[in-house]
DNA sequence: CAAACATACAACCAATCAGTTGTATGTTGT
DNA sequence: ACAACATACAACTGATTGGTTGTATGTTTG
């Protein structure tokens, strides 16, 4: 299992590119509240459908939406799973944060203790 | 009446582009954990110290870090509260699919009580 | 003081990005 | 059949990005 070239770790590229363009977030919220065409899509943009194509494209190769075929449109879908999954990796780094904390607060103590270890023990 | 560009979007740009680099990721994992100088985290990847100064401040911007200068250092530490923002952000986006199956369970109620023809449903 | 260290910032470069237009191909309704 | 619609994709362009080197300035330390 090596993991030299983390997948995860491009898979967090993928996600996060994608959510840090705000038509692309705008997308996301219509296709996760229901299914749009593509063209049902564009209509509400000020850019070509191309553009709006392209976006849709890069949510897609992220895994953040999925396309299924029905006649002539392409019907896309927002994916919760992967939204929750990037809302995981935040959490994971408040974990950290707290890690922090929680050394701090140790080193606080060992501070406080190495004080009061010695002969005297006056309280304040 | 709307031309401000919605100033939660522009934090929302910074965010997720801040985070869509692996290099600023890791960063932000050390600077959560626990203080580091510039050069410290510099001397972590295998680029320029000007290179990693960059990164920092890409983080910065977006308020997922903040630096103090103590002497000659600069000592950057993560903000535990904008990334719980940005968690936030993800949730909102998690409730808008919530919607969608609420909206399912209505279409499905409604279909299944009598024939609706109600069925064109646009919206912008 | 001088040398080593830590930072800041400008200028430059190759690669990627977000948008465009144009063309091709398949689908639907009359 | 055919016109309008929906999609796909290539080629191009200007802006931005992620990296580099070089220079300048302030801060420790020997």
């Amino acid at each position: 299992m090596n993991e030299t070239t983390s997948e995860r770790e491009d898979q967090a590229d993928a996600w996060f590119h994608a959510l840090a363009d705000r038509t692309r977030r705008d997308i996301l919220r219509r296709v996760l509240a229901g299914e749009h065409s593509v063209s049902a899509l564009a209509r509400s943009y000020d850019m070509s459908f191309a553009a709006v194509q392209k976006h849709v494209a890069v949510l897609e190769r992220a895994g953040l939406l999925t396309k299924r075929r029905q006649g002539r449109e392409a019907l896309a879908s927002g994916d919760v799973e992967a939204v929750r999954s990037v809302g995981v990796m935040l959490t994971e780094l408040e974990a950290l944060w707290r890690g922090r904390i929680s050394r701090m607060d140790a080193l606080f103590a060992s501070e406080t203790t190495e004080n009061s270890t010695d002969t005297t023990n006056q309280k304040d």
